[in-house]
DNA sequence: ATACTTGCAAAACATTTGCAGTGAG
DNA sequence: CTCACTGCAAATGTTTTGCAAGTAT
C-alpha cells in the first residue's frame, strides 16, 4: 500500500534532478544505471509512475515524441546547462520552490528538451468569443546553443 | 514518385471527410473498410502519410492522446489555405507542410479539437540567448462555446 | 515475517517496413 | 508495360504485466 524507499527509486529521482531537463525513460534508465547497474527499464517505468502520482515528477508529452519526465520541484533555467553538463554547480537551484508554469524548448538536432521560464501569456485574445481557456501548452522547436555552435 | 489515385486512398479520404471529426488510424480503417473491405492498416498509415504530405489531411497530436487525423477542409474558423499542389512537380518532398500556420484549441469536455487562426508570435523573446527558434506548437485547453453553454 | 519492489521475459499496442503480387496510367 | 500501391507478415519501438525472488519496514 505505502510507498517504500528503494535504491532504484532514488536513482530515478536523482537522474531527473541531476539532469535539469526532461528525460525519456531510456535516458532515465541510462543515468539511473550509474547508481544501480542492474536497474531495469520496467522498474524505471514503475517508479516514474509512482513519482508522477506523488507529484514530485511531471509527465511531459510533446506531440509526436516519446513521453518525457522531469522533476517537478527543481527546474533550473534552460540557459544554465548544456548537453553533457556535470560540471555546473548544483548550488544554483532553488530547492524549496514548487515548479512554476513553464514551457519547453525542443532541440531538433540533439533531441533534448529544455524548460523555458517565459510565457507569452494572454491566451484569451487568441480564441474567438465563447471559448473558455483553462490552460495551454507551448513548445518551441529549433536548435540549442550547443548544436548551433557545433553546426558552425 | 507521383501519387496515383486508388480506391483505398479515396476510402481513407472519405472516411475523414465523412466523419467530420478527428479520427485515429484504427477508426479510419474501420470506416474505410466499409468501402474497401480488404484495406489494410498499413495502407491506412501509408495513405494518411501521403495525404498529410499533400496538405489535404492534418495530423493532430495532443499530449497524452493517440495521434489523430482530420481532413484539412474541415477546419471551420481556420484560414484555409490553398492546397492544390498535387502536380507532377519533382521537388515536392515528404515534409511538405502546405497548411497555413495555425494552432489548436482542445475542448476538455467534448474532446473535440478546433483550429485557431491567431498566434502570439514573437517566440524569440521567450528563449535565452543562444537558442535558435525554428517553429512552435501551441495548444489551448478549455471549453468550447457549445460545452460552456450546455454546462450553464 | 509481511507485502511492496525488482528483474526478466513476454504481452500488449502503435507504427513501420520488406516483399511479391496487383493495378493505375 | 511500368512502377507505384496493396496486403500480409514480420520488424520496431514504447509501455505494461505476470511471476518468482529480493528487500524495506
Amino acid at each position: 500500500m505505502e510507498q517504500r524507499k528503494t535504491r532504484q527509486q532514488h536513482a530515478v529521482m536523482q537522474a531527473l534532478i541531476g539532469s535539469g531537463r526532461s528525460l525519456n525513460p531510456q535516458e532515465v534508465l541510462a543515468l539511473a544505471q550509474q547508481a544501480v547497474p542492474r536497474i531495469n527499464l520496467s522498474t524505471v517505468y514503475r517508479q516514474l509512475k509512482n513519482l508522477v502520482d506523488q507529484g514530485v515528477v511531471v509527465r511531459v508529452q510533446l506531440p509526436g515524441q516519446a513521453t518525457r519526465f522531469e522533476a517537478a520541484d527543481l527546474m533550473p533555467p534552460a540557459a544554465s546547462h548544456g548537453h553533457r553538463m556535470l560540471r555546473q554547480n548544483t548550488t544554483t537551484r532553488q530547492t524549496t520552490q514548487a515548479m512554476a508554469h513553464h514551457h519547453h524548448f525542443h532541440c531538433v538536432a540533439c533531441e533534448q528538451v529544455f524548460p523555458l521560464h517565459a510565457c507569452p501569456g494572454d491566451m484569451e485574445t487568441l480564441v474567438p468569443r465563447g471559448y473558455e481557456v483553462q490552460r495551454h501548452d507551448l513548445t518551441l522547436h529549433g536548435r540549442c546553443p550547443t548544436c548551433v555552435a557545433s553546426a558552425a
